[in-house]
DNA sequence: TATCTTGGTAAGCCATAACTAACGGTAAGC
DNA sequence: GCTTACCGTTAGTTATGGCTTACCAAGATA
């Protein structure tokens, strides 16, 4: 039931924006909060809700931390989605089957 | 990009329960509320940031507003990770042919 | 070894939003 | 036509969480 931290992780803009900016290209600290409108320590944490959630990976390199995405964080909420709609799918016949005959 | 509308709303605990309610079986406000741990107008108040969402839809029936999900709203944030699911392995691979080299 | 750079953590403030309570409107039943 | 019940909205309060400043730890370099 982990995909309901992604979906939290992910809920907030700014992750949303962290995260894809990793996405994009693994970076520093630094750099993230040089060309995203936050400080330094805002963008520590989000990293580190993040990471909580399996969304990235930290490799230290000297005094640097690395952040990379880790698309496999995205498994269990791709998971569930296919799950919800092939049950969806499946309950929507079902009630078309038995006719919505309303109450 | 209305993929973020959808992360942002399925972002709050209750906000799912409610989406996964409505998804087991089209239900009334007041239904809803009965059987979650929170009030009528709470569950009025999400219901309306899921339509805007376009996670659900409301059928008058009577005084009675019958909310049902909408698989359909699930789809922009399914192409989306598709798509990301996609960009990222190859991001990845095109990193592991360039070598990641220390660590 | 001393200093500088980089990143993480803690405390506090502020903003957003979720919840509750109360009110108004509308449709059904008698 | 009146009463009742249900639904939606609004105002007010509370709480959650995100941002910033300040401080601390670790490692590299001279």
């Amino acid at each position: 039931m982990a995909y309901q931290d992604t979906f939290s992780a992910l809920g907030d803009p700014t992750r949303r924006h962290v995260f894809e900016a990793v996405s994009t290209q693994p970076r520093a600290v630094g750099e993230l909060a040089a060309e995203l409108p936050v400080s330094r320590p805002a963008v520590s944490q989000h990293l580190k809700v993040l990471a909580d959630a399996g969304l990235v990976t930290c490799r230290t390199e000297g005094t640097r931390r690395i952040y990379a995405a880790r698309p496999e964080g995205l498994a269990e909420i791709r998971a569930w989605l296919e799950q919800y709609w092939s049950d969806a799918l499946e309950s929507f016949a079902a009630e078309i089957d038995e006719g919505v005959r309303d109450s």
